[in-house]
DNA sequence: GTGAAAGCGCTAACAC
DNA sequence: GTGTTAGCGCTTTCAC
């Protein structure tokens, strides 16, 4: 075991109180015996106990980080961001990956408060928003990244302007001369879902392009649902002469649906693509993509975490809404498309 | 504040002790004052204060993990993994990426040391040990992945068989009929690197190949490092026709210098990668590579963490050495060739 | 079957 | 400037 405060006191036979002040720096020590108990510490190599810290200070200086998939590129930049900062600013995170399930995210969450997190950040799948009511009800600081929640009061978030991006891969295809652009979304009940349509419906009407619903799809943010959706909508609608596609995974399915039915991209189908990375810079063709500045948000999260831990019992309910971009690659061509 | 034992003690005109008998399910409680307890609990939403308990018992159900880069690939998976494990065991980990950074580790290693996990796993970076072997021998549970520290004793690691990798990969184009084979390895000085080579040594001279010392390159696993050596190998030897590249990011760059002097893969040169996971499935050409089990190997280390725990004390000093395999694509081409 | 009391390691009034 | 004391919330002997 490791020696305590008590054991340096008594090796001196001083009291604990002293040297938890030289430990701290706190109120003024007689420079002598500070110098003393400095050896001491030294001596016995003193680590202080956080725990026991934390249970008098009743701060852990942990956020707690619960995310769908931490596997997932978008996720764990975004960790990356959030750890840089914190671990900077004297605070450890507790990573939680919920495989995107619900039950685990509330397992987690219960898990978290009990190991007394002093803040959360959370990517939510859940649509039972009962138990992260009570938590922010409860005082303690949480933020929202990727995915909002529909809750009875405003909160505090970071995310990217989701209408914006839609709006910029849509507005990208419409200039280079398309006009029957289908889109392959997520579920309208999260708001990234939502708000990527809603872009993507505004950049047409702008155009005066009129929104046709067969050419509206919505999938689950996974492979085999942009698969299956662009198979759809490549059969339900022949004149589609290019795609908008809302997450990294399912823009994968839509190519492979695309590449099975024997059409090119982007000769035949321009496509733009969501969160595509590409480190090799060998895909191809290389896909046009809007692009989240991860680490950023991560950052972002991280900042106003401190804030709010800070200024500590202030409500802020900021909405951090940062800038999506658009990387153009070589999957829409450069021209005017017809198919 | 939430309530604790004591609230609910008072509420009842109890005891705490009884409370928390109900709570831990110890020892006999009448079961009425059972009912009333748990009734009790239920309506002040009682959830128990984990630091206190920490405290108290000298174990607080965390682990810590420490990673160069949590936004690889590789450690993004092998976390997933040892997080499935470890919390349906009830630990939660606390997660730290050093950035690859030899001081952030050390900083990293001392919280956590403060903040009493009751263990670690470690992808170290750093070529000083004496942190680290403290740790060891305070008798906390250290499980090495990825890269091995030279210590005095034995200890715990999760590994692949980086040696028979590179065997594989080397083998693999030996059958195809190449014998000027070069290989862009990590740093001797690390375990990685130095079995990697090994391998590529070992593969040759099982194959009669005479090692030629003027197609090895010594990179250090980022892109850029891929990318010098491989112009170095293509200068210095201009019968090369296959490289074996020992990590993700440098075969990424040795494509691009292979590229950019005008060779084709795998016309020119073959070329067999590390860790190359392609989820497009769109990489041209797509590459043949080593694949690591990665959530195999947190879930390794999980359970082998798990193991140390539970039989507290003992010591184990595992090396759990899990198989790598190769991934048969289009970069090695299926035949003979000559350039 | 239940309660009283000590103590985990630390901080912070409050004395002196 | 330093020591004494109480207490953070919990578990666990030890009595009764």
């Amino acid at each position: 075991m490791s020696a305590t405060l008590k054991d340096v006191a008594e090796k001196l036979n001083i009291s604990v109180s002293t040297v938890s002040r030289v430990v701290n720096n706190k109120s003024y020590v007689n420079p002598r015996t500070r110098e003393k108990v400095l050896k001491a510490l030294g001596e016995l190599s003193y680590s202080p106990n956080q725990v026991a810290r934390s249970l008098k200070n009743k701060s852990t200086n942990t956020v707690g980080i619960v995310v769908p998939d931490i596997s997932e590129d978008f996720f764990s930049h975004v960790i990356k961001g959030i750890d840089y900062i914190l671990s900077h600013n004297g605070y450890s995170i507790i990573l939680c990956d919920t495989g995107e399930k619900t039950e685990k995210e509330e397992l987690y969450l219960n898990l978290l408060i009990e190991k007394q997190i002093d803040g959360l950040i959370l990517a939510t799948v859940s649509k039972k928003h009962l138990l992260v009511q009570n938590i922010i009800d409860k005082g303690l600081p949480v933020i929202f990244i990727d995915n909002l929640p529909k809750l009875k009061n405003s909160y505090d978030s970071v995310i990217i302007d989701n209408t914006k991006a839609s709006h910029m891969a849509v507005e990208h295809l419409i200039k280079l001369g398309h006009r029957c652009i289908g889109i392959i979304t997520g579920k309208q009940d999260e708001t990234t879902g939502y708000d990527r349509l809603l872009g993507y419906k505004k950049a047409l009407q702008e155009n005066n392009i009129k929104i046709d619903e067969s050419l509206i799809t919505i999938g689950d943010f996974k492979e085999k649902s942009g698969y299956d959706s662009m198979k759809v909508l490549l059969d339900k609608n022949r004149s589609i002469t290019a795609v908008y596609v809302a997450s990294s995974k399912m823009t994968y399915g839509a190519i492979k649906a695309i590449t099975e039915r024997g059409f090119r991209i982007p000769e035949d189908i321009a496509l733009v693509g969501f969160d595509i990375h590409d480190p090799s810079g060998l895909i191809t063709p290389s896909i046009t993509t809007i692009i989240q500045p991860e680490e950023n948000i991560g950052k972002a999260a991280a900042e106003l975490m401190l804030k709010k831990l800070n200024e500590n019992g202030e409500k802020f309910n900021q909405k951090i809404v940062l800038e999506p971009n658009i990387l153009i690659r070589d999957s829409c061509g450069a021209n005017k498309h017809k198919r």
